[in-house]
DNA sequence: ATTGCAATTGATAATCATTATCCTTTTGCA
DNA sequence: TGCAAAAGGATAATGATTATCAATTGCAAT
C-alpha cells in the first residue's frame, strides 16, 4: 500500500466513512493518472473498470480526496473544474497557451515573496492565491506567422 | 456625451449594429456603478429604471460593452462573472478577503515583469493574466482571535 | 456466520448562471 | 412611409454540479 492509500485509509476511518470497493478504484485511477483532469473525464476511465458506478460516485469521491489532501481543483475559467495530485506536488501555478491549451505547471520564489508583501502592505494575511499566465507557446507562435 | 458613450457609438457605428435606449440605459447604469458587479445585479439595476428589458438584453449588452473595450470579465471562481470598468482603469489583480468577502486592486510592477520573465523562461509570449490573493483583513483578523 | 443500521450508492431530478431559440418589435435608411 | 435587418422579450435549453431517495452494503457487535 502507497503513501497515498494510506492518507486516505487513515481519514476514512478517522471520520467514520467507509472503505468501499467505488472509493478504491476511483482513488486508483485518480493518482495513476497525472495532470490535470475532471470530475467527467476521470467518470469515464473508471466507468472502463466498472460500467456500474454512478458519476455522483466520482463526484462524492473526489470530494473526499480533496478534504483527505490529496487532491486540488483548478479552475482555468472555462466551467469545468479540474483535479491535480496534492500530496507530494506542492503549491505552483500554471501557464497556459491560448492557442493549443498546454499548461505548464510553474513557480517563481520571488513572485510568491512579492505576493506576501502585497497582501500585508494592505493589512492583509495571505492564506493562498491563485495565478494564470496566459500567452501562446513556441508551437503556437510559430504556426500563426 | 462622455468619453465611454462615444466609444460605445463608435463601436456600434463600426460594426453596424443599431443604437438602441436599452443599450443607452444599460450602458449608462453600468458606468454609473464603480467596482464589480454581476449581470444579474446589473439586471436589477436596470429593472427599476425600465421593468421591461430582459435580463437577456442585459447578458448581450454586457457582451458588447466587453467587445467595445468598456468592461471586463473578473471571475472569483464562485460560479458568478462579475464585470468591471475597462476604460481608464487598467490592469490590476485582486486582493480577497476569505473572511467578509472584501476586495482590494493591487498592482505590484516587479511581479508583473517577473511574470513575463517566467513566461518567456517557457517560451512563451504572454498576453495576459489573472491573479488572485486570498487572505483574512485587519478586520477580519481582529474579530477571529 | 448473522444481524442491525447508518453510511453509501446509482439513478434521476433539481440548480443555477448563462445561451439559444423564436416570434414580435424597433431601428436605420432609402 | 416602407422595408429589411437587427434587436428585444419571453422562455426553453444547456451543462456542470448538487440534492434526493430508495435500494444496497460495510462493519461492529452479537
Ligand atoms: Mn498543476
Ligand atoms: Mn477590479
Ligand atoms: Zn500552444
Ligand atoms: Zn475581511
Amino acid at each position: 500500500m502507497n503513501e497515498e492509500q494510506n492518507i486516505f485509509h487513515k481519514y476514512l476511518e478517522k471520520h467514520d466513512l467507509r472503505d468501499t470497493l467505488q472509493r478504491e478504484l476511483i482513488l486508483q485511477i485518480f493518482l495513476r493518472r497525472e495532470g490535470h483532469i475532471s470530475a467527467e473525464q476521470l467518470y469515464d476511465l473508471v466507468k472502463k473498470r466498472d460500467p456500474s458506478i454512478g458519476q455522483a460516485t466520482v463526484y462524492r469521491a473526489l470530494k473526499l480526496l480533496i478534504e483527505a489532501g490529496l487532491a486540488r481543483e483548478i479552475d482555468f475559467g472555462d466551467g469545468v473544474i479540474r483535479y491535480e495530485h496534492k500530496y507530494n506536488h506542492p503549491h505552483h501555478d500554471h501557464l497556459i497557451c491560448r492557442g493549443c491549451g498546454k499548461t505548464l505547471e510553474v513557480v517563481d520564489s520571488v513572485i510568491e515573496k512579492l505576493q506576501k508583501r502585497v497582501a500585508e502592505s494592505y493589512g492583509f494575511e495571505l492564506t493562498d492565491h491563485e495565478m494564470y499566465l496566459y500567452g501562446y507557446c513556441e508551437n503556437c507562435r510559430q504556426k500563426r506567422q
